[in-house]
DNA sequence: GATCCAGACTGAATCGATCCAGAAGAGGTG
DNA sequence: CACCTCTTCTGGATCGATTCAGTCTGGATC
């Protein structure tokens, strides 16, 4: 057995106490008889204090929890979302915290499992949606947390995120400037469980995801300002994230009569996908998207910027470093209309 | 306070076993007992079994800590590493456990400190020299890892990773096969705390960083084939790994006269660093990377491949799932050439 | 009626540390 | 010398669970 604290002790003749404030309180102790001590723990191989039983007896961990609402495997595909971690991860640095990631295993009592089980001192929420039964259970263990999209009972929770309907409208507005009318407006997931491409939706409200939802909205406020109505407006959703499904989600979209002149993408990496699938035809149709990823410059993509590192810092610094002003725990980042080349105006016919 | 088993238990009138096996072994306790159990603790606001108090008593945490010898934050600007955490991510979502990404202070012993203090059953290290720091520390703690350089003591440690020389090798190969043999390697941190730029080195070997080494190794190898001995070789050093420390590496490297026909880069991210800063030129000078990132393809780059997510994959499973023969746990991965438009045959002059 | 057994539950030991009140001893002061 | 203070160290309680060897109970078996 590897030895403990209690050996290291019985081994040098002095008290667990003792042991333990040659490790954590070098005060507490004189020079020579800590560093025997620490002479003695490194012949018997003693690796120091075990952190577990630290922990349990400190009564916290020095890490915190981030959650992604998908699977874990797949955020790391996501371009925004690996930025978002990038933020985290250095405010992490700074006050030398370590990041759990919790994968989510796919049964609901398994999934309650990780969330229950997670060893930290709280959680950063990727994308939760208003009540992801996630927040249920991080509240149940009493544990502070912060989401990345504005909760629906504000005061109480910490969140950081943007206006996703003024955002989304600058860029539906854009496109309305010049001449848009005939629009597709394109998701992941508007509704779960629903196959790729054209589907049918009451109104943007019915879309159960808020950023979904918030970003919806705000392409229909700007279509509706100039007498476009919702179900004048074509609706595509995607089975992912992903450019391949944004790609899946407009295939065959622009072989039938009156294609739309337009495709308001609810992410770049769906956007990215839709001029994939345009390949040639992308210099008549206008596509935009949303985030602003590095690919999107490349691309020559009209999107929305957010603070993407900007979003995981704040969101982790208000996890370990918490505003005495409550207000304060509430984050609206700016975000700014990017106009590119892949926007232009309609065509005559 | 938040009640503990103990309180559920007197609440109920039964022990505190009981209440334990309510939660983890339901075939210990009648079903109609058990119910009550879970129904008293709900009330109570119980939040279940503390996860850190279980670990001490079980002996394990049921996370895997990865490591990173650069700055955590880094690691996520970079994109063979992202594919690598995928990869690992994926294998820990299969085993139901949880990754602890552990930040490096910039101090040592504070350094040392997070790996000591990491509540972690083992650890996958990525990219660590022959013999980094942590791992002697994480042998001190008894703890299994896993790293992703071929180790110096083979058949001891586990390890996934590639033949770098020879991956390199084959490269070179090409662009000698080009006919190219006034040519330039760039290297990320060739010699630490060395200016970007020029600099001498007395061999590949010289090289403390292991894959850097084994890199341009492989590049000398095929040069010296052809009779292009070490000196006649052009090294430059980047300060780290990102597009724009390539890109400064080899600022002003083509002004002079007689420059390199062709730049082989240790990493697709200084090439395209390369490239950005040749911008017009790039047409003239060939450039080649490593790793085969996904912007190496949009940029024509040509490349070697090494598989990034099943890098992280198989680390992580050589972890969680250790091969019962000892042989196994050393893994060699395949690495291709992949030729794209950034090398051409030498112009003529 | 004695015996045995399976199922349900208990109690104490244990995991490996940290913390706190207090003891022992050394040195200083009036 | 009595009194006080400071430093150094100790012992026991504690963090919150899990585990395992039992005990107890009721019913089946011969």
């Amino acid at each position: 057995m590897r030895p403990t604290l209690q050996d290291v002790a019985a081994a040098v003749g002095v008290s667990r106490s003792t042991v333990s404030n040659a490790y954590c309180r070098p005060d507490q102790l004189s020079a020579a008889l800590r560093s025997r001590i620490l002479d003695t723990a490194r012949q018997l191989g003693y690796p120091g204090p075990n952190p577990t039983a630290r922990s349990l007896r400190r009564g916290f961990v020095g890490a915190i929890g981030v959650l992604f609402t998908s699977r874990l495997s797949y955020a790391f595909t996501d371009p925004f979302a690996v930025r978002f971690l990038a933020g985290v991860a250095a405010a992490a640095e700074r006050h030398g915290t370590s990041l759990l990631l919790v994968p989510l295993p796919t049964g609901a009592t398994q999934a309650r499992a990780a969330v229950e089980n997670a060893a930290v001192d709280g959680f950063c929420v990727y994308c939760a949606a208003d009540e992801h039964w996630a927040l249920d259970v991080i509240r149940g263990r009493g544990l502070p947390f912060v989401t990345t999209a504005p909760r629906a009972d504000p005061g109480v929770d910490r969140y950081v995120g943007i206006d996703e309907q003024a955002a989304a409208r600058s860029v539906a507005d854009h496109l309305v400037g010049l001449g848009h009318r005939r629009v597709a407006l394109l998701g992941d997931s508007i509704l779960p469980d629903v196959p790729p491409g054209p589907l049918r939706l009451a109104g943007a409200d019915a879309a159960p995801h808020p950023t979904t939802r918030g970003r919806l909205a705000g392409f229909a406020d700007a279509l509706a300002a100039v007498g476009v109505g919702w179900p004048d407006i074509t609706l595509l959703n995607a089975t992912d994230n992903s450019r391949a499904a944004g790609a899946e989600a407009v295939a065959g979209l622009f072989a039938g009569d009156d294609p739309p002149t337009a495709v308001l993408a609810a992410s770049d990496v769906l956007a990215l996908g839709v001029l994939d699938a345009l390949g040639e035809r992308a210099a008549t149709v206008s596509v935009t998207g949303f985030d602003d990823i590095a690919e999107a410059a490349t691309a020559g993509l009209t999107t929305v910027r957010q603070p993407a590192e900007e979003k995981g810092r704040i969101a982790a610094e208000l996890l370990l470093d918490p505003p005495v002003d409550e207000a304060a725990g509430q984050v609206l980042l700016p975000t700014e209309l990017v106009v590119r080349t892949s926007t232009r105006p309609v065509p005559r016919s």
